[in-house]
DNA sequence: CCCCAAAACTAACACTTGTTTGTTTCAAAT
DNA sequence: ATTTGAAACAAACAAGTGTTAGTTTTGGGG
């Protein structure tokens, strides 16, 4: 057990992101919120400055966990095949340690308000684009085969990023066990 | 044009597509949707009973859709690898020809109310099998490598589910290049 | 013990939510 | 020209929205 005993702030972040998973951020409010927590509405504000405030901690701190994982892969790896394969894993072991917040980050960041908003969607883009970079090069050494690139990418994230509803109904699969699959199953569709 | 003149239920629902998709379901009031059809709030009581109802009728709209467009393939189709490519075609193709409504039924579902939640889920559920026997004859013929079937089924998925978000990004594609090469690129990461 | 700040509370504000009621408009059929 | 039913409307309801103001509770340091 982690959990030894949280902090009201930690509580509340951690009752939000299950909240805002299950039922939606629109749906969900401050009061009902407030109440899982074992707390009154107006207390969060002694800790968020609003509820666009969590929503942005939450998806931002998602958003700084992938891009740490993949510096460590972008630095170890040299091949565009072995870097790929462990970009894929760092990505679906960020997803699993953070089940519920990487559930938000994925569905909710639209309710983000600007400039929030703005910001969130520049990173997502950057980091888009390292993945990219990855399968373009790939592509011009002849490692994987030419094909449309924009579509591989987008092919490739949304498998990854379905990596929590898996979770979620599949008979215990280890984090590692599914990235490899899925890396597996992806790389020889790439592969030329 | 297909729009010649729409009805104002016809009008409503395109709308509510429309705003659904781009705010969520939670986000858009029954205000706001009316003023963007041009007539009063209450008027679109005389057209749907409630929010819920309106949500429904693109859901399940959709369902039928997804549901139809499998139907032909596996009457027409013999091989596992054959079928699949079809059933991707078809999926894709229903998602390219409803590119609002389908978007609402991926993201918005789970705003459902009882009973059309649980309908609606099992309805999924169905489908989700379709696919899945497919794959799973496909293996145990040999034609397909043997895999995590869950896990497959989840991958293809989610690639197909997010063609939505490839046609708003990509230089145009055709619905039949989308389907094509996602198809290229998951069958070969299928085969034996 | 007292103080002080952090964090909880109650009450309220201004506004929005989906929906209902009762009435009026309007176009097509008699 | 009159009837009729569909569809529009304005007004309102009860409940809920995020948030603020002002006050009380709480727990650790001097």
């Amino acid at each position: 057990m982690a959990t030894a005993t949280l902090t009201t702030r930690q509580n509340i972040r951690q009752t939000a992101q299950k909240l805002f998973r299950e039922r939606g951020y629109a749906a969900v409010g401050m009061r009902e919120l407030a109440k899982e927590v074992g707390i009154e509405a107006p207390s969060i504000y002694n800790h968020y400055k609003s509820k666009d405030d969590l929503l942005r901690e939450i998806c931002f701190d998602i958003a700084a966990q992938f891009f740490k994982a993949f510096e460590e892969v972008d630095l170890n790896e040299k091949s565009a095949t072995k870097k790929m394969r462990a970009a894929i894993k760092g990505h679906v072991s960020v997803i699993a340690d953070n089940m519920e917040a990487s559930a938000v980050f994925f569905q909710e960041w639209m309710f983000l308000e600007e400039p929030n908003l703005a910001q969130f969607k520049k990173l997502r883009h950057e980091y888009e684009l390292k993945f990219r970079d990855i399968i373009d090069k790939g592509m011009k050494k002849g490692d994987f085969k030419t094909m449309n690139l924009k579509l591989v990418t987008f092919t490739i994230f949304s498998a990854l990023n379905a990596t929590y509803d898996l979770y979620k109904t599949s008979e215990k699969l280890s984090p590692d066990q599914i990235a490899e699959d899925i890396a597996g199953l992806l790389l020889k569709g790439l592969k030329s």
